[in-house]
DNA sequence: ATTTTATTGTAGCACCCGCTAAACAAATGT
DNA sequence: ACATTTGTTTAGCGGGTGCTACAATAAAAT
């Protein structure tokens, strides 16, 4: 056991639920207040363990991309690159529809347009969306020495045009759109698959 | 000429220095105080002639779809669905990468997550996308009812698949994509598309 | 010239923002 | 028992938020 006072909340359940407010509301949106009144604990204990806000939201990110968006690089093993994709959109709209927590990825809601004060939050949100299309884009590099996917697909514009769809399908998913529907549209993006040989 | 004293600033260019403020800050990111100064007024002279933020922002998202955002219901106008969407797409990419405003469209990022306090300006955001998602919807009815689209072809579906597309290009020029990138996303998009007969 | 109407400048409201100093409480080390 | 370490509590800081009362100003109407 540590040294001194032991904490009187969860870590792991705090950050959880920073995590929701600011996939909800935003980064700008979310007050400290609000944050300190769900987690259930004072300022002051916010920031002994996490810093600042800042900080938190980062620590926040972490988890966010460790669990609800593990889909991404969970679906880019799958064997071939058209059923990654699949398992990609498929786990997309599992988890932008998924009623435990709210609509649409934090990469897209968090921080898109932003004050000053947050630039950096949305610079780094921006980061890393540009790694999710990154990975996307080896994955499919990879399929092409494979032969998964046909040598003239050029590879980093089959990922932009992927997570372009993915990012809108975040959008969707703030305006109310249904799981039905994102399937629909997933289909219709898929459409255009490049066929091997 | 009016009554009393004349206004010594004009409202159309107030209108458009708050459009680009909003339209790069986000709601909540845009302060009266940032406004006020833009603008070169102070804030009773805007709350004279606006109302207040709420009612500021409303009056310059008007005015972005009015002049900005034109280029939908223009685009809709060519004679054959496949020739609207090209330029539908042709306008989005030219506006949304416009040097002279904010990179991205209004409706994605004036308000997608929000607090509280801004609530009633994420829903009437989320209400415009849907109203031009309805709009490219009516185009294709249209179209299948005149033989360009096969009659096959859900319009809604469709529709929905497009403007997904289209808040995907906004969140990527949010992002830093090029021009030329977006063109290739827009491409790959397109491949999809349904031939008539 | 005076009254009327509308805009402008000054000043400040109540409240919320992120954040922190200082005292108190609960554990361990000696 | 006592000091040390760490977390919690209380209280409040400076500054920013959206917004407004009030007086001064500039035009038209009489």
């Amino acid at each position: 056991m540590p040294r001194g006072r032991p904490r009187q909340f969860d870590l792991d359940r705090a950050l959880d639920t920073a995590l929701l407010l600011f996939w909800r509301h935003g980064y700008e949106g979310t007050s400290l207040a609000a944050l300190t009144e769900a987690i259930g604990i004072n300022v002051p204990s916010l920031y002994a363990a996490f810093g600042n806000k800042e900080a938190l939201f980062e620590k926040a990110l972490a988890r966010y991309l460790q669990k609800p968006a593990a889909y991404l690089p969970k679906a880019l093993q799958e064997p071939t690159s058209r059923r990654a994709v699949e398992k990609l959109f498929g786990g997309a709209i599992q988890m932008v529809m998924n009623p435990h927590h709210p609509d649409g990825c934090l990469l897209v809601q968090g921080a898109l347009a932003s004050g000053p004060s947050s630039e950096s939050i949305r610079q780094q949100l921006s980061r890393r969306r540009a790694g999710a299309e990154a990975a996307v884009r080896r994955r499919f590099e990879r399929a092409i020495t494979e032969g998964d996917l046909p040598s003239n697909v050029d590879a980093a514009q089959l990922a932009r045009y992927i997570v372009t769809v993915l990012w809108g399908l975040s959008v969707q998913a703030a305006g109310g759109a249904t799981r039905a529907q994102l399937k629909e549209v997933v289909e219709w993006a898929l459409r255009c698959w490049p066929e091997s040989v």
